[in-house]
DNA sequence: CCAAGGGGGTTGACGATGTCAACCTAACAG
DNA sequence: CTGTTAGGTTGACATCGTCAACCCCCTTGG
């Protein structure tokens, strides 16, 4: 009566990764963990690689349905686009082993995971539509707009969480101040992009 | 007389990584492929997590290296920058595997690790603010102005090599082009930060 | 010249881990 | 009632990281 087993594993799995990066995450820890015995995983995942698979689409599926969320409450488009990116840069720097998780390469086998993917970034799509209507980003190719921000955000929070380097400077623990100062350097090139 | 057995193991490493990613990097492998017997590679790293810094250090030693070189041929200021990216975003789609590794989670006790970055980040610096200098970048801050520009080529790098997205929609195997793409946009936002 | 020591290498062992195979059992379909 | 099957179990195996013990030059101080 435990069809509830396949999101035990996957909840042990990300506990072990929060403490101990990916590899920390034993599959006989996880099945320990999910009081079931060393192999029972392999009743629900092909191998290690698809449990891990799970787990990120698992948190890929709940970061899209934060934004999903925020885009149906009529809010105005900035207000959505900075809620937006404090979802995005609070959940990297609260959980960074999963962060790393979802962003590393991934065979193209898990149909999961691509799914949450292109879930999420229609989402965001969406929300970068709105921005650029309501003229806080520049308007063009919304595409390649997206592109570009997550470029920005995705790259000031990797290194952020690897603690190369603080951008402007206020150190990489503070995801308000990540935010604000990525919002602000968008900002300036939304001015010059759509007055060009 | 072969002291260079230490450059033999990160090259077969680095080998390794390239061929199958970070998992596939097996100490034993990596003392076969070094003409050694598996233990051999604790006579010259503490453990397989030293090994791989070791990899990490040359990497992110010769892409500085490259960089300073850049630097010291005198070219004009945009010239450089553009090389400078060029050098970056082609190394790291080139050699995805190593690239990861380089940009992963390090523990602060390796020493070459940390020197290594510091190094090529002051020779990155230095391109900066000749750039800025050139009136390529926006004036102020310069360790703003890096931490900005490492952000936004960091993340489109990352975003391409994962497969997530494609910048400007171009794909995301061309180097050349993701280099244009990411230069228009720094000008763009150069534009108007130094004119505001 | 010799002895001491250590850098660099070897073999052998051990525990942990991913994975395969075989078996079991309860539920459910025909 | 009988077969199938999803979900679970135990046992075994090869591989891997790591530790311990040993060994062989080469250097270096006396």
């Amino acid at each position: 009566m435990a069809p509830r087993t396949r999101e035990l594993l996957i909840s042990a799995a990300a506990e072990l990764l929060d403490a101990g990066g990916r590899e920390a995450v034993t599959l006989r820890e996880v099945g320990h963990r999910a009081g079931v015995s060393h192999n029972a995983p392999y009743k629900h995942f092909a191998n290690k690689e698809a449990l891990l698979a799970g787990v990120a689409a698992r948190e890929l599926t709940q970061l899209g349905a934060s934004l999903a969320a925020l885009s149906q409450r009529d809010l105005p488009a900035d207000a959505v686009l900075r809620a937006a990116l404090r979802e995005y840069v609070g959940w990297a720097l609260a959980y960074p082993a999963r962060f790393a998780l979802v962003f590393s390469p991934w065979t193209a086998e898990f149909g999961d995971l691509a799914t949450a993917a292109d879930s999420s970034r229609s989402t965001l799509l969406g929300i970068v539509e709105a921005a650029q209507r309501a003229g806080q980003l520049p308007s063009g190719d919304t595409e390649r707009v997206t592109g570009l921000l997550q470029a920005v955000v995705h790259g000031a929070v990797d290194l952020a969480v690897i603690g190369h380097l603080a951008v402007g400077g206020k150190g990489n623990a503070d995801p308000d101040g990540l935010v604000d100062d990525l919002l602000g350097y968008l900002r300036a090139s939304a001015a010059i992009v759509t007055s060009a």
